[in-house]
DNA sequence: GCTTAACTTTAGAACTTCCTGAGAAGTGGC
DNA sequence: GCCACTTCTCAGGAAGTTCTAAAGTTAAGC
């Protein structure tokens, strides 16, 4: 991942004090993979800590009492679901995103989504790794949050992510998954500027290989349907990226 | 595919402190299937314990009185027979969900539902594992389940655990064990909106191999017997999955 | 004010996803 | 053992999405 200059994190971000910083523990024998990971996580809010084998996860969590797991079932040593076994076994609430290949046809994996865990495929997006390990936290968290608190807002945009559901000034607004996701990375980094790098990293697949061209183009979409009504949110910070923001005072 | 960040979990959730837990022993010497179980029943709220052997589950029942036992017929000592008789006869009053391999012809099994008791035959679907369950704990009437309604509705759309009836406008609709099922998960993910692959997971059972694209079947099936009735509630969200919702307001 | 680089927009080709119908294979009741 | 029902696979076509490339527009620097 190219490294960046801004921080993304959480429009209202609660000062340290107040809430705990949540520990996730990456496990992958792919240095590429768990670097990219990692350097995510910590950007926005968490603190990581990695693990190349299932032994080493073993001793790490013991000692680091994670809230979240982020396990690759394929492991050198142990597999990603036996370590998950031994933790649980050994007293530990934990809850686990399993990564797995796209083609992985792995029975154990059924039943994880119900069960409070959750998985994603090879490749991923970033964007929806850290979704995905936001709902698993809440989740875990026993309190389940009813539908109203899975909606991010910001002016008269909202966005929910389990009803998939965009609204401007209450109107309905369609969006194709990716516009989904472009709109739902900005609106968590709103008022900030976020550079074509940093969401062509974050939304798009991290393999994908194309040119930032194309964050210009979702941009393009984007602003034909959530920009026709006044005012305008999304911005151009020429030369530096986009920034979601109400007019200046 | 991009799979999707969705919650599952009951429309009405009821807050813990109102409702007791309901405890359950899992009863299976594989590991994967109690593995598979536990994640499960945890998450929609159980407080679960798991035994491997008969012997072990006698001793985990004594201390843990639970309220419903899922219990392997076959185990590595004594049969999952033996263990509930020995169980009843210590005076403990509990439900018992067995589990069963599919062409098991034991005849002790039938008249087992007369007891209040009921089986599962592996390979289950885990939305027919909690349902079943729910269904013999609001049967044994030893705790009020947190759901005691047999009845799931959503606009005019009901739908009957107990006497798998179906109607939509008071008009009774007919639907195979699996398009029943897929509704049931459907309407307790009401509004929220589930990927294929966690459809799959759920409604399907644990071992199946097939591709996603038997759900695009089963849907279609459903929306011919479901959504002739207007308002269409079963809408797809393209790249993401189906969603049970009301006409957008 | 001209030049140039940065950005926007559009068009369309390539691709993916979804829907549906037809039929093969399996299952259970009588 | 036949019939009805159900499950599952597959294939064609429609619709929607992604991405590239090229032409149009804006703004910053000199």
């Amino acid at each position: 991942m190219k490294p960046t200059a801004t921080l993304d994190r959480e429009p209202t971000m609660t000062p340290e004090s107040e809430v705990a910083t949540q520990r996730v523990l990456v496990v992958d024998d792919e240095k590429s993979i768990s670097e990219l990971i990692t350097t995510s996580l910590r950007f926005v809010g968490f603190d990581v800590r990695t693990a190349a084998t299932g032994a080493e996860a073993l001793r790490v969590a013991e000692e680091l009492k994670p809230h979240a797991l982020i396990l690759d079932v394929m492991l050198p040593d142990l597999d990603g679901f036996e370590v998950c076994r031994q933790l649980r076994e050994s007293g530990q609430e934990v809850g686990v995103l399993f990564l797995t290949a796209k083609d992985s046809t792995d029975d154990k994996i059924k039943g994880l989504t119900l069960g409070g865990d959750d998985y994603v495929t090879k490749p991923f997006s970033l964007e929806e790794l850290v979704a995905r390990l936001r709902a698993l936290l809440r989740r875990t968290g026993v309190v389940l949050s009813p539908i109203d608190e899975e909606t991010i807002r910001f002016a008269d945009l909202e966005l929910n992510e389990a009803t998939h559901e965009v609204r401007r000034a209450g109107n309905m607004i369609d969006l194709s998954p990716t516009e989904f996701t472009l709109l739902r990375y900005l609106m968590i980094n709103a008022d900030r500027v976020v550079s074509k790098s940093q969401i062509l990293d974050h939304v798009w697949q991290y393999d994908f290989r194309g040119d930032a061209g194309i964050v210009e183009t979702y941009i393009s979409y984007l602003r034909k349907k959530v920009d026709t009504y006044s005012p305008a949110l999304i911005h151009t910070v020429r030369g530096v990226g986009y920034r979601l923001r109400l007019p200046a005072k």
